[in-house]
DNA sequence: ATTGCTGCTGCCAGAAACTGACAATGGAGC
DNA sequence: GCTCCATTGTCAGTTTCTGGCAGCAGCAAT
């Protein structure tokens, strides 16, 4: 879709104006950037929040947008729809409780807004996904946690010889394997990235202490020592 | 989103009566099913052209949609999100071809519309997927295949005793376990519902008869035997 | 209590967009 | 050449939207 009705459109820019700022913005802020009235930039807010988004405004401090992905009008091939399906289901099967519950959440609201006429394509699909491997969910989800909030932590972990080991690392990513889960982080020991089979990690707490790069920056330089491309 | 701007929502409304058909529909249909002039309709559909909808018409035959899934707007909490990119991960790691690719696109397409300024979702997700297991891509195909076009085929089946057998089967549903994909189809010589690893398949080959029944009747009727919920 | 400021809403005039009616055009079939 | 149908251009009237401005409410300072 390369564009939409005008107003539809400024609605969809005020959206995206909102999404790029962490701090709140003001009504007087949002028509200066979008070169409209202030009385409009009311208006236009108070028929977002009607249909649902989720703006919050407070007196003195401004508009924000609740942390969330939103997405435009999509087209998707048949494929594509089937692909989007079946990764879910292979997520509903692995992954830690609130990963799985996300993407029954996903598949739910993708599935609710085909059309009621059409075939419902999630009832349609044929591709299924068998259950994962039953790796420990609550240190799946400690660890997601920890990469998220970009955290150093401590790993009690012990090696294929059954050596242990205990030292700091900095996360950066989770790979799921037929029969695995591997952690990919940063070791302080070793001063170089190191992967962690996680049925192998004792125990893993975090230090407290933020790791001193961005996630996103580590995650890019390890996908480069690795030779990975964007979408593994 | 519950609702949307008047013309704004009357253009999905339209995209919608187009998908609900198969056959294609006039505008004066259109005009009569949406309440609207049949000068309305023309400059809906000539605004929705615009707007990218694969929408084609012809002079005596009417307006039809091309194949396809469309998508309005959508709100993704961060572990949905998360779930869908990881899920397409999944997919592009495993599958055939035609299916990884879709996986990749559909990914692209996300992406390319999340907000500039917003760290890139896909590139921020330190969920990645794994190698699958390195089953017959061109076999997983041609399964697919049959599946969507609701053909009957003929199998020559090797099973764990190494006993070879060759039957019709209705094909209903591929299952992605972690070591191995499962056919599950109704089997004629049999008359019940039988599973077949794909790795066992020594052959598949339409047989050009349509299944007596639709697939996804067949699919919710082994869903109940197999006592599996709707997400698997 | 009063005043000033800010955020926000209601109201209104004017602008812009939209709708439907109708005439016109072009193509196909006879 | 005529008829029919699909489609488009034009226009009057309607609807929606915009921006300006007055007014209200809340808060802080005096």
């Amino acid at each position: 879709m390369e564009s939409l009705l005008s107003r539809s459109a400024r609605l969809l820019d005020l959206i995206q104006v909102l999404r790029r700022r962490r701090r709140p913005i003001t009504a007087s802020e949002i028509a200066e950037e979008l070169g409209i009235s202030l009385r409009t930039v009311y208006r236009d807010i108070a028929t977002l929040m009607a249909q649902g988004m989720p703006i919050e405004g407070e007196a003195g401090l401004g508009y924000v947008l609740k942390p969330g992905f939103f997405l435009p009008p999509l087209m998707l091939g048949e494929n594509e729809m089937d692909a989007i399906i079946l990764g879910l289901r292979f997520v509903s099967q692995r992954g830690d409780k609130a990963l799985a519950v996300a993407a029954e959440d996903a598949l739910a609201k993708i599935t609710a807004v085909l059309p009621p006429g059409l075939e419902d394509a999630a009832a349609t699909s044929g591709l299924l996904a068998g259950p994962g491997s039953t790796s420990d969910a609550s240190r799946l989800a400690a660890l997601r946690r920890a990469i998220r909030a970009e955290e150093k932590l401590r790993l009690s972990y012990v090696d294929k010889l059954g050596v242990a080991t205990e030292r700091v690392v900095w996360p950066v990513a989770i790979g799921f394997f037929d029969a695995v889960e591997m952690l990919a982080a940063w070791c302080e020991t070793r001063s170089d990235f190191r992967h962690f089979r996680l049925d192998r990690i004792a125990s893993a707490a975090s230090t407290g202490e933020r790791m001193p790069k961005r996630q996103r920056i580590l995650l890019a330089e390890w996908r480069l020592v690795e030779g990975l491309g964007d979408l593994i």
